[in-house]
RNA sequence: GGCCCCGUCGUCUAGCCAGGUCCAGGACACAGGGUUUUCAUCCCUGCAACACGGGUUCAAAUCCCGUCGGGGUCACCA
């Protein structure tokens, strides 16, 4: 059966690139009837975030992603924290120590600092020193007595070249000398990366490892470790890496910048009043202006909040925020590198898994392109059917706070079918936004293009009238009414709709006009025509 | 810098492995036009690429070599 894996470790939100990566891992699994585990890499203590692993898992079932073993699930090789495996690692460690082929090592941080340095200004390639012979317990103890870091190294067998026969790339190999005795167990007792990934992956049962590039170049490593152990050699697949448009990795930092530079663009900005308003210090704010630190996520996305910025989406929570179903996400993150070969683009999760075949990633990486998203959204709003987009744009106006949650289902669904062809769900509560406001301000564009044309007040006086003498405030009877209005005054349709639409928005951009008209009542319609009326009257 | 990977329209890609069917197909974007009560949607048309240079071959986007360009990686981070 063939098993697959996410593990990400838990320093954050889960990203987009994470999210690519798991996604592969999973319709990998799905397409092949086999097995998707969760695996939480926490073994490095300073940069996990407690909150991290809810978070990931979060972001993984919003995107629809489900897994058969996790820490959440559970499952017959748990735990699935490698935090809570620490004694499995140190089993497989002192089977390696007792074997010769891993030693323990003494060096404190500046001292390697050292020996690479120096290597450098060789311009040589820096290969841990391996000694004459290994150091024993005693040894051992008295580093500890000198309050020195214990670690353990790999004995790296010197092979002449190393071949990873990979999904993607094909057959790569390796000179064997560019590969040095690594360290399996940090001092501080956890396993290093390559030991906890190579150990679990064997007693996992996994098959395929699908992870990004990054990772090939220490794939030799984590199969010199597997022959050591005796373990089974899983199948690789390296995939390619999604980058930002700035070139490089799609980073959290992006967002980081894209906020710097606003606020830098903005000389007369109140700065005591954004690092309030964001819940940071004056002094932390103006280290992040310098360049010297940057803050944690939330609160630079409060900063951009307060700023009225939009920043670029990297996080899975960034575009759930923004109004995109999870549908066009991953239908658009699966094809970053990766196709069904033939001509189809827009698939459902189920058409996806379908149609997936590891051999057809793409070795290329590739830039992301929120344009074409913004049009899978589009699509994938058009195509999931009421039900489901009822529950999204719910789920979508609780995490943004929107007004409309107020709003029954019934008020809702109306809304959606209102807005038929609207790109996200951020853009569809824009739009309803008038009928949450007090009063009404009027857009000076809006007043220009419309209330102040000839004949404006008349047409409008009129249609107060008759809006006025509506009985049945329904879509059909409103539509009469306009249409009615249109033919007695010989003008088009937007003549008339577009004053009314300024009345009761402000603006010229809401719902069709009827939608608009019974979502507001009539009641506020009119009141809103009154108001108007008067202010064209002032001007 | 060493090592590794990659290079088809602005972008995502199909085609490459098994050379001719490709004066390179689709989608997004862009430009122009149309539909529409606004925005959005929708429809039509157009623009636009085999990184470069050498080979091999009757024939190369497809195979080989080199150059250039991009990315990754060189931690007691994962």
């Amino acid at each position: 059966m063939i098993v697959t894996r996410f593990a990400p470790s838990p320093t954050g939100y889960l990203h987009l690139g994470g999210a690519r990566t798991a996604l592969f891992c999973w319709l990998m699994a799905r397409h092949n009837g086999g097995k998707m585990i969760l695996r939480i890499e926490d073994t490095d203590q300073k940069r996990n975030t407690p909150t991290a692993t809810k978070q990931v898992i979060e972001d993984l079932r919003w995107l629809g992603i489900d897994w058969d073993e996790g820490p959440d699930v559970g499952g017959p090789n748990g735990p699935y924290l490698q935090s809570q495996r620490r004694d499995i690692y140190d089993r497989y460690i002192k089977k390696l120590l007792d074997e010769g082929k891993a030693y323990y090592c003494f060096e404190r941080p500046e001292e390697l600092k050292a020996m690479r340095d120096k290597a450098i200004a060789e311009k040589k390639t820096f290969i841990y020193p391996r000694p004459q012979s290994f150091p024993d317990i005693g040894d051992v103890e008295k580093a500890r007595a000198e309050g020195r870091p214990v670690a353990v190294r790999f004995v790296v067998p010197q092979l002449e070249t190393i071949v990873v026969e990979d999904i993607v790339r094909g057959r790569v190999s390796f000179p064997g000398g560019e590969f040095g005795d690594f360290v399996i167990q940090k001092s501080d007792g956890f396993p290093t990366y390559h030991f906890g990934c190579v150990v679990d992956d064997e007693l996992m049962g996994v098959t395929h490892v699908i992870r990004g590039q990054e990772h090939l170049m220490n794939t030799p490593n984590h199969q010199l470790l597997q022959d050591a152990l005796g373990f089974r050699r899983p199948a690789y697949a390296h995939m390619s890496v999604t980058v930002s448009e700035g070139g490089g990795k799609l980073s959290k930092r992006d967002r980081a910048k894209t906020l710097l530079k606003v606020i830098k663009g903005k000389p007369d900005i109140d700065k005591a009043k954004l690092a309030q308003e964001s819940g940071l210090e004056i002094s932390e704010l103006e280290s992040f202006l310098a360049g010297q630190s940057s803050p944690d996520a939330p609160i630079i996305s409060a900063m951009a909040e307060h700023l009225g910025v939009h920043l670029p989406e990297i996080n899975i929570v960034d575009f759930f925020h923004s109004g995109y179903l999870p549908e066009a996400m991953v239908n658009f993150t699966a094809l970053l590198g990766w196709s069904p070969g033939d001509d189809r683009e827009i698939m459902s999760l189920e058409e996806l898994i379908e149609a997936f075949d590891i051999k057809r990633l793409a070795k290329t990486n590739s830039l992301f392109d929120r344009q074409k998203l913004t049009a899978f959204n589009t699509e994938h709003i058009r195509r999931v059917g009421p039900e489901r987009l009822l529950k999204h744009f719910k789920d979508y106006l609780t995490v943004s706070e929107s007004p409309l949650v107020q709003k029954d289902d019934e008020t809702l669904a109306y809304i959606l079918q209102a807005n038929q062809g609207a790109q996200t769900f951020e853009q569809i509560a824009d739009k309803c936004g008038f009928l949450f406001i007090e009063k009404v301000e009027f857009d000076p564009k809006a007043v220009k293009k419309v209330l102040r044309k000839e004949g404006v007040a008349d047409l409008l006086g009129q249609a107060r009238t008759a809006l006025s003498e509506l009985e049945v405030w329904d879509k059909e009877s409103l539509h009469t009414m306009i249409e009615q209005l249109c033919q007695k005054n010989e003008v088009g349709m937007g003549k008339v709709a577009q004053p009314i639409r300024v009345a009761i928005t402000g603006t010229t951009i809401s719902p069709p006009i009827d939608d608009s008209l019974i979502l507001l009542g009539k009641q506020k319609t009119l009141k809103r025509i009154d108001d108007t009326l008067g202010y064209i009257a002032h001007e």
